[in-house]
DNA sequence: CACGCAATGTAAGCGCCGACAACATAGAGG
DNA sequence: CCTCTATGTTGTCGGCGCTTACATTGCGTG
């Protein structure tokens, strides 16, 4: 009946939102153009039309994940709570939406987008836009610090927060549950650590520590 | 003159050795069997006569990583220091060997190697003695706790130290550092967290929050 | 010493991929 | 109506992991 047309119609959005899915699921690296496209019902070179290469698609993917952290964020600096509180709620954010969606969580943390020089244009303003609203979280935590103990903590807290995520991503944790931890158990213990960091002195150690590297053969 | 042999005589040892140079340097998805292959000098299917597959390659690297940093931390272990110093300097470590070698880091702590079921047999054993190695570090700075807390405490303390390196090499601090705050001081700020943990109750914590997921679209 | 067999290497080919160039179609605006 | 541009198609290239069938070598054993 009705036959396919010549002209998809809204091919841009349908490859967003199918490549979302699949790199939600399966991660970025299972994001095939060329299948993408077959699903969709289209040539393999359409949706070159669209994006100039996989990268491209995949930054818009990683922006519209860092989109959803800046509006949950906006929503607890909204709330009125307890600061240490709302780091608790930010890092059980992290934790479900890493949980729901493994695959866009790597590609938003672990690859190397941002990296880049320059880093793809869409992807900024919302990575800035978030890298902001969390260090606003932290400084109503710990108020009455400086600029840089701030940044300090918040550094820390989400470096707590994603390597915890990657680690157990990787399998890491696997040995470590064979014991009475469970998974809840180690989440919480995340969560606590990331929320009751010492209030002491987060920049006032020296170097401990000269850069030494046994074992660097 | 010495026209290349038939056989090369010590391929498998000449393929770890160039691959590992490649993956630390560029990362394991640099890694192509067929330009490995033609580099030493022979035919695309000759590395599979000694890997059952890439991914099998990829698992002796890592495992060779695993073996530096067993090495490293029973190194540590058996010097006499200060149990809070010995954190430091383990974490000294890691950033260390990850800013030597990029991609082997990559590898072995956000790779899904040690995710599958069941990872590879070379991988375990290696893995498995850094995971108990780093425990013993973390119990001796922190003694007479439970195991759980102990465990608790050595997941927060790598998590931190890992997610550090991870978001610092996909390019998320570059907003931070245009501020005063250099990499040597981010990097003292994450050694004084992972050291100077909060020496109360790393398990005390029940649910603070429901897992609510707010903006998950 | 010779021989046969396992270990190790080669050549060719499959199916997948990203990307580009040349061409086809359709719809919007003069 | 007609053209211009946005959009989609087909064909092609080079690269990849991996497999199959075949070639060479050298070691262990009769």
């Amino acid at each position: 009946m009705d036959k396919t047309p010549y002209h998809h119609g809204d091919l841009r959005n349908a490859l967003l939102d199918t490549a979302r899915g699949v790199v939600e699921r399966d991660g970025a690296e299972a994001l095939s153009l060329r299948s993408l496209a077959e699903d969709l019902g289209v040539s393999r070179a359409a949706p070159y039309r669209h994006f100039a290469d996989r990268d491209a698609l995949l930054a818009e993917i990683a922006a519209s994940g860092f989109e959803d952290h800046v509006a949950a964020y906006q929503a607890f600096l909204d709330t009125d709570m307890d600061g240490r509180d709302r780091i608790a709620l930010t890092t059980r954010f992290y934790l479900d939406y890493a949980a729901r969606r493994p695959g866009l969580h790597r590609l938003m943390f672990e690859s190397d987008l941002l990296a880049r020089t320059p880093p793809p244009a869409v992807l900024i303003p919302p990575a800035d836009r978030s890298y902001r609203l969390l260090v606003e979280i932290v400084r109503q935590a710990f108020p009455g610090e400086s600029e840089d103990a701030t940044l300090a903590r918040a550094i820390t807290a989400i470096s707590t927060t994603i390597g915890f995520l990657t680690l157990r991503g990787a399998g890491r944790f696997k040995p470590f549950m064979r014991g009475g931890l469970s998974d809840a158990d180690i989440e919480a213990a995340i969560i606590a650590a990331v929320s009751n960091q010492s209030a002491a002195a987060p920049l006032a150690v020296g170097s401990i520590c000269a850069p030494s590297t046994p074992g660097s053969q």
